[in-house]
DNA sequence: CTGTTAGCGCGTTCAA
DNA sequence: TTGAACGCGCTAACAG
């Protein structure tokens, strides 16, 4: 086979001095000329071979491979009505288990010809409504947001457009149209009922100033407050949360006379920094103090000692909501709108093992 | 203000049988009619305030309020051959330093109007080369790569295409256009440097499967070899590197029955394992066995000991990808085609301070 | 300040 | 199996 660029050797150089004056690109009526076509058979050739004869097939791919031609989707999808985007509003990247979701998000979108517009709203409801405007304006196929709060003129904007939606790392009996995550209730439940169980009796928290964790920490004290427990300190955190945090967290509770038993993090981020702030104390841990983590991140197995956490799958996350989205765009019937990925406590060094 | 969505009670519900049966969009010409002007006159009020007297543009905001409005940016862009969109590839989101870069790029793109169109190539230049076919059939108006070696045919289209494009986390004297980053070989040599100043004579390092990584290890190894000095082992890692790697990878080094003084790691998540396995071990860190990392993660500091590392402003490489972007679409001169945001050697805790 | 005309590049629809 | 006409929704260019 030819290569299909050994004829150009006038490739433009972009111009340094000002804007760069782009050549006119190539289209599909370009590509038609050269192969003595009509446009339209050059479209079908490319996009629906069926419809036309091999040879004739053969014909467009050279004279489109020796122009370089590529596709303007921008045109194609203003008729068709068909982006082949899929646009996804995350919190933040830096540092936070987002970014596994995306990457599971956009391999599944990748594998399935799909490509992801991504958005990152920093935590504020405003925000994500400002980029939603901007997202539906590129009409996307679907829509991906995190969480199940979101400004009122989101869920409106959306089911306006009859755009399929996912929101995820949540669940709500009520989501816009598809849920994909988990209870955080249940999670701040369970782990009371296994510290407990554990026999730990005096609790602090080191608390994410994020919508889920929060949830997470009120269900924990809740279930506490059945058992007539009041929790002896929280201390809240800006995102994104660091190792760092994790250590000063514990600092301060400690320093504020606080002497907890078990400590319950909102991210393994801040669970590996207390962690590491009470070794470095002299503190043994689970001995002294217990640590639980949030989100088993895969360092999460490997401290020392490993990090008991919640196993979320992070990546399921992106990847169902991804599978979820591309099903109900080609119009397959959805088995449930409302898909709860689980979690799993996970038993490891940092808490104690026998009552 | 009146509230725009308070007409509309007859909002449609996504269909859950089948493909949504999506409502007809409301376009320029509904909200012309509705405001009773020509479609041009409610595009300059949207878009081009100043050409339109002020009772106009606040006739047009409301109709297109009360509409629900959303203009549709793939048939603007057809005609003004502006997308507002930059589309990134790096090789990875998990555990990689690009979540960093990634970040930096989309708050600053945003900041200016700009959205992003993300795509990994899971370090695969083949990988690469097919989204970049996705990516241009979208008219973005210019794109940021990773690296600076790419397939024959990436350099080829994007010089074709005259776009803008920004390579990063590397230098090199003949970018595609603009290249931003630092030099991996410089820093293989200064590590060399610092570690021979420090008196290690036995080295080992722990290694990424990535181009760039091994362009610091070689340079490293060269600088070793100007003194006389073989490396003991290389541990070669496939990304994304996690801490476990780094565990497996010092018992590796050390089963085969090497005894390195220093381990030199391509990453400090690596390096924060091998740091975890040695003190797990009994090794005494940096007694026994020095360590150094790269990239100077923000956990990097908290580690005890704290982890001597190589600072690199991942976020500013994003920042300034899309300020160098923005000027040139803009048609700005830039200063300079090769930046390079330079890097610092960070001594602590993991490598000896004394000769 | 506002409107008319034309066309961006493509794919749908209908016809041959 | 191929083609012609048309329109997707918008804005540039020109007119008034």
């Amino acid at each position: 086979m030819h290569d299909p660029f050994e004829t150009e050797d006038d490739l433009l150089l972009p111009d340094a001095e000002g804007a760069a004056e782009r050549p006119r690109s190539i289209t599909l009526k370009d590509v038609a000329r050269l192969a003595g076509l009509s446009p339209i058979t050059v479209s079908r050739a490319l996009h629906n071979p069926k419809l036309v004869k091999p040879d004739t097939i053969a014909r467009v791919k050279e004279a489109a491979a020796a122009m370089g031609y590529i596709p303007n989707m921008l045109a194609g999808s203003l008729t068709t009505k068909r982006s082949q985007l899929i646009a996804a509003v995350v919190p933040q990247l830096s540092n936070s288990m987002f970014a596994e979701t995306v990457q599971g998000l956009n391999d599944e979108l990748s594998a399935h010809g799909y490509q992801l517009l991504l958005s990152l709203s920093n935590y504020s409801r405003q925000k994500e409504e400002d980029l939603l405007t901007a997202i539906l304006s590129r009409q996307p196929d679907g829509v991906v947001l995190t969480g199940i709060t979101h400004h009122p003129a989101v869920r409106k904007k959306l089911l306006a457009t009859g755009i399929p939606v996912v929101e995820t790392w949540d669940l709500t009996p009520s989501p816009i149209d598809i849920a994909i995550g988990f209870s955080q209730e249940r999670i701040g439940e369970q782990v009371a009922q296994y510290l407990l169980g554990k026999g730990y009796k005096r609790f602090a928290s080191i608390c994410a100033r994020d919508e889920r964790a929060i949830r997470r920490r009120e269900a924990l004290e809740a279930e506490l407050a059945r058992h007539d427990i009041a929790p002896l300190a929280t201390h809240l955190a800006t995102p994104p949360t660091t190792l760092n945090l994790g250590r000063e967290a514990l600092r301060a509770i400690l320093a504020a006379g606080h002497a907890p038993e078990v400590i319950v993090c909102s991210s393994d981020v801040l669970a590996q920094g207390a962690l590491i702030e009470a070794t470095v104390q002299g503190i043994s841990v689970p001995d002294q103090l217990g640590i639980m983590g949030f989100g088993d991140f895969d360092f999460s197995a490997h401290t020392h000692p490993p990090l008991s956490s919640v196993h979320i799958d992070k990546r399921a996350i992106g990847v169902q909501a991804a599978r979820s989205l591309i099903a109900r765009i080609e119009g397959k019937a959805l088995r449930e709108k409302v898909i709860d990925v689980g979690f799993r406590l996970i038993e490891r060094g940092t808490t104690r093992t026998i009552v």
